[in-house]
Formats: structure tokens, sequence, C-alpha cells
DNA sequence: CACCATGTTCCTTG
DNA sequence: CCAAGGAACATGGT
């Protein structure tokens, strides 16, 4: 379910249900999401510590642990392509594909990656490669002008590199180019200022508006209900209406654009679908 | 059967 | 050495 406004979303729904848990027990399902940590040394460090804070970074989620003398020391999460997070009752049935389960108590905390692309580690080095957080302060016009200027991929391949800017998806490079107006097949050093000021605010309206939209829905993550084909989970009327409106341009091929009518085309670029109106983003 | 899928990493090629 | 492109990872949906 992955991007920076869904797992911002998640986020905060896990903070408060998994502050001051203490983990009982840990079942590892799938060693490969806790790699390269061991699964001896996963389970030596995290059993009888207990979650504290929990943050995002780009599409990582950090984990605050606490053992039991105190001192803290962070878990990464990174949901992959199909990964989910959730706090159930012990006593619900864990799903097929269950790649870590850890027992709280009277609830579980589970992992579940149908894919298993996702991580759930003590290693933190992917942390350090990240970009900028497009909606904080490092992220500023004149950064990002200085880096496009030294790429000449294509400007949507460019914004899927989490050095540049963090936590930007496959779905969402589409939505804000469409947002901006841009050509995804520009090259990114060929972006003249004014269309690098107009990415720079698409991009964060693009992710803010997301973040606000999910956050109105009523998520269940672990109700065995209806999901919207991607992320969200909710009653089939919920679900509906939030993805109505949702997205303006992605997975739209051959259907007319919302905002001036001629079809949406779909292209590849770097082995990955890319969706834009010919005539909205000709620049 | 064929092709597609929200992501990252690793390998090859130029 | 670097950039770019592709395959691999693993499973399911259409």
């Amino acid at each position: 379910m992955p991007e920076l406004p869904e797992v911002e979303v998640l986020v905060r729904h896990l903070a408060p249900a998994l502050a001051n848990r203490k983990i009982e027990g840990i079942e590892i399902k799938r060693s490969r999401i806790i790699a390269p940590t061991s699964v001896v040394e996963f389970s030596r460090r995290l059993r009888g510590a207990a979650f504290t804070q929990l943050a995002r970074r780009g599409k990582y989620l950090l984990f605050e642990m606490k053992q039991p003398d105190g001192k803290t020391f962070p878990l990464v999460g990174h949901l992959g392509m199909t990964g989910r997070m959730y706090v159930s009752p012990r006593n619900a049935p864990l799903p097929k594909h269950a790649a870590a389960v850890f027992n709280l108590g009277a609830e579980n905390f589970v992992f579940e990656d149908t894919r298993y692309f996702g991580r759930l580690t003590l290693d933190t080095s992917a942390i350090d490669a990240l970009g900028p957080e497009p909606l904080g302060d490092g992220f500023t016009i004149e950064y990002f002008s200085q880096a496009l200027q030294r790429s000449t991929q294509p400007i949507k391949v460019k914004l899927l590199d989490q050095q540049l800017v963090a936590g930007i998806g496959n779905i969402y490079a589409s939505e804000a180019l469409f947002r901006a107006g841009i050509s995804p097949r520009l090259a990114a050093r060929r972006l003249k200022l004014p269309q690098i000021e107009r990415l720079w605010q698409a991009l964060r309206e693009t992710l803010s508006s997301a973040i606000k939209r999910g956050s109105t829905i009523r998520v269940d993550y672990s109700g065995a209900v209806l999901r919207d084909g991607l992320f969200y989970f909710g009653t089939a009327a919920e679900v509906e209406k939030f993805y109505e409106k949702r997205l303006q341009v992605y997975d739209r091929a051959g259907k007319p654009c919302v905002r001036c009518g001629s079809a949406v085309k779909r292209i590849v670029q770097g082995a990955r679908s890319t969706f834009y109106c010919p005539k909205c983003q000709c620049g």
C-alpha cells in the first residue's frame, strides 16, 4: 500500500495503537522480510521491548523501540508493493500471507505482505540514502532546481529517485506532473524555472491532499472488509465515495482527461507505466 | 496463457 | 567511475 501519503496515514493510525505496547513474543513467517538482520538477532533484540514513538521517512516507517533498561533503538519498516500493518485481536485468524506477527498480549501486531517485498528490520542503512522530505523545509525550490539540472533522465523517471526527494512513487509522480501540466518525457535538466516551481508546488499539493483524503476515510486495516483496490478499507459506500475522485490520470488510459476531455495516454518509462494527458501536458 | 501491478536492489551495458 | 536500462524478487488479478 505504499507511497508517502498512504504510509503517513498508516503511521497516524498505528502510533496510538502501538504506543507503550510490549512485545511478549515474535513469530517470523518469512525471514526475507527482516533481512539483512537474522531471525535470531531480531528476536533477541525485540522480545521484551516496547513500542514508543512512530514516525515516517519517505516511504519508510520508523519505530522507536525501548528495552526494559530504558535504552532505545530503531526498527525500520517498509511496505513494499503489497504490505499492510495492523493491530488485531489475538484470537483473530492470521492472513494467508502474514510475514511477521508480534504478540502484544491481548492483541497481535501483524505485518502482512502478499508479495513479500516489504521489510521490517533492524538495518537502518536505507534511511541514510534518502533525499529530503517533499513536505519538509529541506525541500526548497533552489535545491530541487539544482538537482534537476544535473539529470538527463525524463522528469517522471527522476521523480522516482528517492535520493532526489523521498516518498514519491509511480502513482503520485504521474499525478503531480498532470497537476503541473508538464510532460513526463521532458528531460529533467530541460525544465524551466516556472515549470520547476509549478512541479514543486504540485508535488506538495498532490501529496498533502492525498494525506488529507486518506485521513478522512474510516480505515480498518485489520478487518476482513472491502478494500479500494489499493490501500484503504471500509464499507462499500465509503470506498466508492473515496475512490471516485482520488486519482486524476493514473490508471486512466483511454479515458477522458478530467480537464480537457482528450484521451489519457499510457507510456512505459524505465519499465514502468506513466499516464498523462498529451494535450494538457505538452510543456 | 499473456500481461499487468503501489518498490527496491542488483547486474549488465554503454 | 557513472548513468541508464532491465531483470529479479513473489504472488495475484484480469
